[in-house]
RNA sequence: GCACUCUUAGCUCAGUUGGUUAGAGCGCUCCCUUCACACGGGAGAGGUCGUAGGUCCGAAUCCUACAGAGUGCACCA
């Protein structure tokens, strides 16, 4: 038989995937709405199963990453996999405004050019940040393509379209109409340089060494790393059974010399205070410490904002008022030394400080009026989910990492205050009652009737970028009457990085079952994170950050889709050497050859299962691969399945039975059979070369392999 | 402090419910351009599966302790 001429050379995948990608989207079928239909015996269409999983938006504020390039590669296989099986497949895409993510990406952007967003107007802001944002939306729709992303485009959905504003303001509206949801003023993470409040989750831990300094505090000794908070300290704290100050009573008062001069300090009892914890006592800043919050609300006390939000003293500090934090600590120390009030400095102290997870400052906890969500009504139904499989968690370990978390949740502040985000539908006005200025709140896009000649001003805050997320795959599949949420929802697979599991999984959780009442998705599949060759982190700072559209460019896709899926277990970290998808490179020319060298051979006319013409030990042989294949994947296993097909196709398929067969026309339909299901088991894997050899040949059953039926239908083993 | 994970060949990692001579990629040694493929083929070296106990007919795989590495959450006077 001739053989095509493009076989006498290698595999050339830069040839060969923008035009594979554009037959594939050409053809319709990434939407379920046009799969064909597959018939039975009697020729009556067969009632198609729905699979579904929504794509997790990538941020539209920069180039794709190799942990997008592991999830599309993951997803695309789930995907593609379903879709042969005959099931209407819908992989719903996104993109996503990724609020603070991007304004500071754009911040960023601003400084280089000597600009800031504290001196624009934040309509301009916006508008700047939105025509940022579309156009790398573009830019990066463009490299999912390349990463071979099956999805189907047409239902694509942007973070900030009307549809999910409208649906996030409903959330908003229902949580208050629940008791949910409340404004309070509390200790929120201030980030002084971004100027807003953040999530408890967005602060990191930095281990730090700094000198700790033992203040003399009338007759007692207090201890702290940041004496420039300490100027309002009016009341010492030490714990209801601590002996050593049994003689000192709840609400004593001692005049002793401070910082700036005499203070009163008054006595107050409290367990917060532990006695083995340097001296014992502690006084307390209550405007900049969670604890101190707490006791200063378990008794009653009135708190002062000492730090300003650009963390600078306020005037309370005296002298030191206009001082940044940094530079004042010594020279407050320095002043106390003089005063004789310091006893001894601990040169070696550690202690972890959190910092802003953006910008690496030191969070300054600030107290501010905010809105909150109580999460522990809604962390209970997911922990329910969840313990009772409503949701299957990959793996068991990241299952019990987010028990823990749910078991433990504390209230979220959803309040940001950025412009690039949704706008919180919330209004307010001062009021007077009883001599007492007060704040009412109203809820709703609009002021309450009366309007804004009654004083009603909005809120000038946006939600959490992850407040909307929460709610993206009801969102998208048209919750509550759209014919794709009665389809697909709940859906089958969340797959995302483990990294978000508490951001974004864990909440999903939460709210889709708040507001619907199921859980969003049945199945979760954690990746870890993709570290270059040698283990290390990816950063730009580093220079180790390997594009995955270069290595696609170096490699192909199919190498790097090989190279991020062999090996890589759930849950954990994948180290992504260069070396290893070279070696899938040549896995895909080796195919490549093997098809040559199948295509050159006399095949039987009419081909399709000439009686006996297929060896049938060795047709035995491959469905078993294939089952066993099909089971791997169905059980999420791909690392496996993906190194048992390599296996059998290099070391049974090309080096035995391809040998073998040198000289002995009738193997023919064998080795044809073989070739022709090999491309369909590797096609989820390795979409683009499969389907370029696919094309060649010379009698198929359906014009795409895309399409092509899954050579086994054996399910086994339970599903987890 | 609470929780979780890892320790298998020189390097990076697989090893599904415990079961015959422990696997892959890369690297290394030697050989081969023969008619699918040098992005190839053949041959080979290399591991007492962190340590010490235990359960079992049988353990890299289960249990305990210890050592080393790492991660998450919370607190921090």
């Amino acid at each position: 038989m001739e053989v095509p001429e493009k076989f006498t050379k290698p595999y050339n995948p830069q040839a060969t995937e923008d035009e594979i990608y554009k037959k594939w989207e050409d053809s319709g079928y990434f939407n379920p709405d046009n799969l064909p239909l597959r018939l039975d015996a009697q020729g009556k269409p067969v009632e198609m199963e729905p699979f579904c999983i929504v794509m997790p938006p990538p941020n539209a504020n920069g180039s794709l990453h190799a942990g997008h390039a592991l999830f599309v590669t993951l997803q695309d296989i789930m995907v593609r996999f379903a879709r042969m099986r005959g099931k209407k497949t819908l992989w719903l895409p996104g993109a996503d405004h990724a609020g603070f993510e991007t304004q500071v990406v754009y911040e960023r952007q601003l400084e280089k050019e000597g600009r800031s967003r504290f001196e624009m107007p934040p309509e301009q802001l916006y508008k700047e940040i939105l025509d940022f944002t579309l156009g790398n939306k573009i830019f990066m729709e463009g490299q999912l393509r390349q990463l071979g992303a099956s999805c189907d485009w047409s239902r694509e959905l942007f973070t900030l379209d009307e549809r999910v504003v409208k649906t996030v303001y409903d959330t908003f509206r229902k949580l208050n109409d629940d008791g949910l949801l409340y404004r309070g003023s509390r200790i929120v993470n201030w980030c002084p340089k971004h100027q807003t409040s953040l999530s408890n989750l967005e602060t990191e831990r930095e281990t730090r060494t700094s000198p700790f300094y033992y203040l003399k505090y009338g007759p007692f000794t207090i201890g702290t790393v940041r004496p420039e908070t300490k100027f309002g300290d009016k009341y010492v704290v030490m714990h209801p059974g601590d002996a050593r100050y049994s003689k000192y009573k709840e609400g004593d008062m001692l005049e002793l010399e401070w910082i700036n001069g005499p203070i009163t300090a008054t006595v107050i009892k409290d367990e917060a205070s532990d006695p083995a914890v340097g001296s014992g006592v502690m006084t307390i800043t209550p405007w900049h410490s969670g604890t101190d919050f707490e006791i200063a609300q378990r008794h009653n006390l009135p708190y002062e904002q000492i730090i300003d939000w650009r963390g600078k003293l306020l005037p309370i500090a005296g002298e030191f008022a206009g001082m940044s934090i940094k530079d004042a600590r010594a020279k407050i120390v320095e002043k106390m030394q003089q005063k004789g009030l310091v006893e001894k400095i601990d040169g070696d102290y550690t202690n972890e400080v959190p910092v802003c997870y953006k910008c690496g400052r030191e969070i300054e906890p600030q107290v501010k009026a905010q809105w909150f969500v109580k999460m522990q009504p809604l962390a209970r139904r997911a922990i329910e989910a969840v313990t009772s499989g409503e949701v299957k968690i990959l793996t068991d370990s990241q299952e019990k990492i987010l028990l823990h978390w749910l078991e433990n949740i504390q209230d979220w502040n959803i309040s940001r205050q950025i412009v690039w985000g949704i706008p919180i539908p919330a209004w307010h006005r001062s009021t007077y009652a009883h001599g007492k200025q007060d704040e009412e709140w109203h809820i709703g896009e609009n002021p309450p009737a009366g309007g804004l000649g009654d004083g009603w001003t909005r809120d000038t805050d946006t939600f959490d970028t992850w407040f909307s997320s929460s709610q993206w795959p009801f969102i998208t599949l048209g919750f509550p009457d759209g014919e794709d949420f009665k389809t697909y929802y709940p859906t089958d697979v969340m797959e995302t990085g483990a990294d978000i599991l508490f951001f974004w999984v864990a909440r999903m959780l939460m709210l889709g079952l708040y507001i619907t009442g199921e859980v969003p998705f049945k199945n979760v599949y954690l990746h870890g994170l993709v570290r270059d060759a040698k283990g290390q982190k990816m950063s730009k700072s580093k220079g180790n950050v390997i594009s995955p559209l270069t290595v696609s460019n170096e490699y192909g896709t199919d190498a790097l889709r090989m190279g991020l899926v062999v090996g890589n277990t759930p849950g954990t970290d994948l180290n992504l050497a260069p070396s290893k998808i070279g070696a899938y490179k040549k896995f895909a020319n080796k195919l490549w050859n093997i098809a040559r060298f199948v295509l050159s051979q006399d095949l039987p006319a009419g081909r399709q299962e000439t009686e006996g013409a297929i060896r049938q030990e060795l047709k035995d042989e491959f469905d078993a691969l294939a089952a066993d294949v099909t089971n791997d994947i169905e059980q999420y296993r791909i690392y496996m399945a993906a190194e048992k097909l390599y296996h059998y196709v290099w070391d049974r398929f090309a080096a035995e039975i391809v040998e073998e067969s040198k000289g002995k026309p009738e193997y023919g339909a064998t080795l044809y059979y073989i070739l022709e299901n090999s491309l369909k088991l590797l096609h989820p894997f390795m979409p683009f070369v499969t389907e370029a050899i696919w094309q060649e040949l010379p009698e198929k059953e359906s014009d795409l392999l895309m399409v092509a039926q899954w050579p086994a239908r054996h399910s086994g083993g339970p599903q987890k």
